[in-house]
DNA sequence: AAGCTATACAACCGCACTACA
DNA sequence: ATGTAGTGCGGTTGTATAGCT
């Protein structure tokens, strides 16, 4: 059980290898093959630990390893998978043939990561990174989404696609944030006495209860059209506690009771069994299939890049919670 | 042009686990 | 039952380089 002192071994070469070393490794292993790591840097002329030759020839210089760029749907799979399997970069890896868990580890903190986070979304949770005060915040927006009509012409297109639920789901639990913390006026007033701009036009206070409520009724009703919970209730960042909750309240916009933290639990074990039953295999087109079913909300989003008001809500909606991101 | 800072990525560290003697 | 070797894996660090002031 005890832990591996190869490393422990001084005068052995450490950092950057160099081409020559290389060569030697790759040399050797091609004609002997890697047999016993411990052993093989003697073997191959090499001062260097054997973890640190594996790790080179696993992340570096394996022949089937890809590399260039991540292809938008091997981005696309990473953020799904993260999503279900949080930072089990090697099950990750397994899906995308020819990536080392390394590579993808260091894609999702140098590039993903960043982006969910411009786009409002906790990379950890995969949830949209608001509070009351964010979505206060971007009020101006919400007020032009109330021009929602179009979206919601259910008796022009009852056929929902899954941008427009997503949207719909984004409004919805704003506006329970509002309604949850309508009575904490104070706190709203506040912030209007601050941000005197912020709302555009001095009725807004007066005006906020209804437009809440129709944007309420519309998203409600919304949901009881489309009889499932909006989106993948574990994809979706904005989660459904449970479909029949959904349909009697407005779902919270972030967990915040143990026992809906449990029901997200029993979620996640759902769809990690789902997960293990559809998409076992590394086969590029079981991944491909996986992506396509389980589009995740920000990019449903991202998508509609057109819809320039939405992306307005996220980005804004980011900028004033996190002040400090990058 | 020089210095500073941020970013990206390769490599390392250390824990956990299995297999085996 | 115990200790060691081998390996997997996630987190962290080091370094080269690009971008900015």
């Amino acid at each position: 059980m005890g832990r591996s002192p190869c490393c422990d071994e001084s005068g052995l070469k450490k950092g950057p290898w160099t081409p020559e070393e290389d060569q030697k490794l790759i040399y050797h292993i091609r004609k002997h093959g890697h047999g016993s790591w411990r052993a093989l840097p003697k073997q191959a002329g090499l001062n260097r630990c054997g973890k640190s030759c594996r790790l080179r020839w696993t992340n570096y210089l394996r022949p089937d390893i890809k590399r260039g760029n991540f292809t938008a749907e091997e981005e696309q799979t990473i953020i799904n998978l993260h999503s279900l399997l949080g930072n089990k970069w090697s099950s990750i890896a397994g899906h995308l043939p020819g990536r080392t868990d390394n590579e993808i580890k260091n894609y999702w903190n140098t590039h993903i990561r960043k982006k969910l986070m411009q786009m409002g979304i906790d990379p950890v949770t995969h949830r949209p990174r608001t509070d009351h005060l964010n979505v206060l915040a971007a009020l101006p927006q919400l007020l032009a989404a109330a021009n929602f009509n179009n979206l919601l012409n259910l008796n022009q297109n009852i056929q929902l696609d899954a941008t427009s639920v997503a949207k719909a789901q984004l409004l919805h639990s704003m506006i329970q944030v509002l309604s949850n913390n309508n009575n904490a006026s104070s706190s709203l007033e506040t912030h209007h006495t601050n941000n005197n701009n912020l709302f555009g036009q001095s009725s807004f206070l007066e005006n906020l209860p209804s437009i809440g409520e129709n944007l309420y009724d519309q998203t409600q009703s919304l949901s009881h059209i489309v009889n499932q919970p909006p989106l993948d209730s574990f994809t979706s960042p904005i989660r459904v506690v449970a479909h029949q909750d959904y349909q009697n309240s407005i779902p919270p916009l972030i967990s915040a009771s143990p026992d809906d933290e449990s029901k997200q639990t029993q979620m996640m074990a759902k769809n990690k069994e789902v997960l293990r039953h559809t998409d076992h295999t590394s086969n590029p087109s079981s991944t491909s299939t996986f992506t396509q079913d389980h589009q995740p909300w920000c990019d449903v989003i991202d998508d509609e890049a057109s819809d320039s008001y939405w992306k307005d809500i996220i980005e804004q909606t980011c900028s004033e919670t996190w002040p400090f991101r990058e």
